[in-house]
DNA sequence: ATAATAAAAGATAAAACACTCTTTTAATAT
DNA sequence: ATATTAAAAGAGTGTTTTATCTTTTATTAT
């Protein structure tokens, strides 16, 4: 649904919300490595959700990424918009090209009612709620060790 | 979500289902035009459905695709299966490598309300649903003429 | 100023997905 | 039997997504 530009999208978000400030930044390297995500390919993630001003960048020793405390409100929807777009959350689920109540497909009803909760989810969750499921333990955002 | 491969499928399927029997075939350039599907791509997709005895097909003059009465029970979630693979109904939605409920992500209980939703629709929906509801006028399988 | 560091930018490569074309095979009607 | 029809099979193309590599630019510490 998501795509993997998006999922690492998020995850990487979350990560640098955690880990990082103003003050100490994460590098690509870290959360490549912490998340497993291809490194060369987190970069240029990281290059367009900093180009959007999802997160901030300083080059440099020292330097890397983090994400200001009130961006951390930031809806995942925009996260999603600005990478895979919206189309998803407004088209049909059985591929006709244009889903409507008047003209609808025969899945309309049932497939609105997980698509536009799934629209919901995004719309209304935050980082910053994630943020806090990692932070009192009970999510996590880090594969399991397999050892 | 579901690929195009996979839509394209649902919607020849029911077609067909509403269209053809064991005396009325109908062919691929029947589906195509009436769909608004590329019509050698959609020939590639019944070849594989046939393939998996989903549908049937004969060659030859006023051969082509026909669905047996009893097979109209199939769930669309079959369909899915052959074409695309259950793997997204068991996947995480932030692209941890493994959904786990000892070891969560953090939109793992809202997400997996969704997904396991659209499964359960999959899994109760038939093939048969769909064309009743075709049938009562209540739904359609054809893109709205724009004229 | 200079060297070291780390992201930005751009060019390229590999894989998956969507789609097309051509030839072959099977069925039917004459 | 033969011609016709329509799907099966297989090879091939284009596009998008995912991933990699190299060079440049900006920042910081010395
Ligand atoms: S018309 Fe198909 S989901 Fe709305
Ligand atoms: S762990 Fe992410 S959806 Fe279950």
């Amino acid at each position: 649904m998501l795509s993997k530009s998006c999922v690492y999208s998020l995850r990487s978000i979350i990560f640098i919300a955690y880990h990082a400030s103003k003050e100490v930044k994460v590098g690509i390297k870290e959360i490549a490595k912490e998340l497993e995500l291809p490194e060369p390919y987190l970069g240029k993630i990281l290059q367009q959700l900093t180009k959007h001003k999802i997160i901030l960048s300083v080059k440099g020793p020292h330097g890397g990424f983090y994400i200001e405390e009130e961006a951390e409100e930031l809806k995942l929807i925009r996260v999603v918009e600005v990478v895979d777009g919206l189309d998803f959350f407004y088209s049909c689920g059985l591929g006709l090209k244009q889903c409507s109540e008047t003209h609808p497909c025969p899945l309309h009803d049932d497939f609105k009612l997980y698509r536009d909760g799934l629209f919901t989810l995004f719309s209304n969750t935050s980082i910053a709620d994630l943020v806090h499921k990692i932070d009192k333990g009970n999510a996590f955002i880090r594969n399991l060790t397999k050892d």
